[in-house]
DNA sequence: CGGTATCAACTAACTGACCAGTTGACATGG
DNA sequence: CCATGTCAACTGGTCAGTTAGTTGATACCG
């Protein structure tokens, strides 16, 4: 049993780290969050994040390369029925909050830094190819180019997730399954 | 000439206040913007902003209420060319990209506070019944309600403002026109 | 086997910088 | 001379990051 559960577990408490720091990130943003926050949260100290992670903005970048590896893969892209890829994402972002919210933290507080996170380039860079060779075999129009289409898909995909609360107060409440069909819809409108 | 250019103004120093801050937040958003930055860069000082606003969050609302006036009715809809209102929205975040990141901030930092600004909703109401009183008349497909259509024209119209740098990596550099040219049409096919 | 040395994991308390918000004195125009 | 606009200096609290020391598991030795 001594490796199931030992009394002082370093990996264990970087993975509760990790999943505190998540959380506290997506809600605050790096600005906003409070190291000693994600310390009790995790039943742990901060001197252990310090150690772990080096700094605040290296426990983000901890945070938000452990989520790119758990998504990039999540959703794999059918480039022959886009509609429902769009769909699935839809779902995952449902499912998954904070995946939205630390990418748009992300765009806000890192940008101009120049660092890109690999992972998402190499997953994004085959999506793209998927898609153009699906527009070389005529499953997809060529009206976009294989990047553009792809933006499109996924920047629709996230149209439930970014939406002001003034927009949500005027539309007022949609079902979850009509979110996810205005979704698949209107990314097969784009395919026309 | 006195009324041109008081050595003191009040009214000209709340603007620079208010300009400011404007930059301030756009570039840091609530939790990360400094009340030191915003005086010095308008050339006044901390107890001015207190005086005028009361608190950062009284300056926050100060500024997002006065982007929301200018921009509420800078690019009026139109109903009968869904596109090309798209398209001038493109074009207002081109020349106006503090807009958006402000949007941003306000969703992320201000979510759940259940406050709304009242402009907004009205604004959003009335481009819903605009948009309404097309479909009626068989100007718009009724695939979408009108206020799905709205909302994912001007989800669409800001594709190009919210890419994090990992797409515009792949994606490549794209022309001023070639991205307008995407938004156009991406609406027009919504409206097939 | 019992004692103990060693090291990684862990912790509480501290520090120094920073920052939102305040104050009270001074300037200026009417 | 007083209303109002302006400002430098101050304050109290907060927060990222550090330090010095404790605990517990394991390896090693007599």
């Amino acid at each position: 049993m001594s490796k199931d559960a030992p009394a002082r577990d370093a990996e264990a408490t970087r993975r509760r780290l990790l999943d505190a720091a998540t959380g506290e990130f997506a809600a605050y943003g790096i600005a906003g969050a409070r190291v000693d926050r994600i310390a009790a949260e995790a039943r742990s100290n901060k001197a252990q994040i310090y150690h772990y992670f080096g700094s605040k903005d290296g426990l983000f970048d901890a945070v938000f390369d452990d989520m790119c590896r758990q998504t990039v893969d999540a959703v794999p892209i059918d480039p022959a029925d886009l509609p429902e890829y769009a769909g699935r994402l839809h779902d995952s972002y449902v499912e998954r909050p904070w995946v939205q919210r630390l990418a748009t933290w992300y765009r806000l507080e890192r940008a101009g830094s120049g660092a890109v996170v690999p992972i998402v380039v190499e997953s994004t860079r085959a999506k793209v190819r998927a898609v153009a060779e699906a527009q070389e075999q005529g499953l997809l129009p060529t009206r976009f180019s294989a990047a553009e289409l792809l933006g499109l898909v996924l920047h629709l995909s996230g149209f439930w997730s970014g939406n002001v609360p003034e927009y949500d107060e005027v539309a007022g409440p949609a079902s979850a399954a009509r979110r996810r069909q205005v979704v698949v819809e209107s990314v097969a409108a784009l395919l026309s």
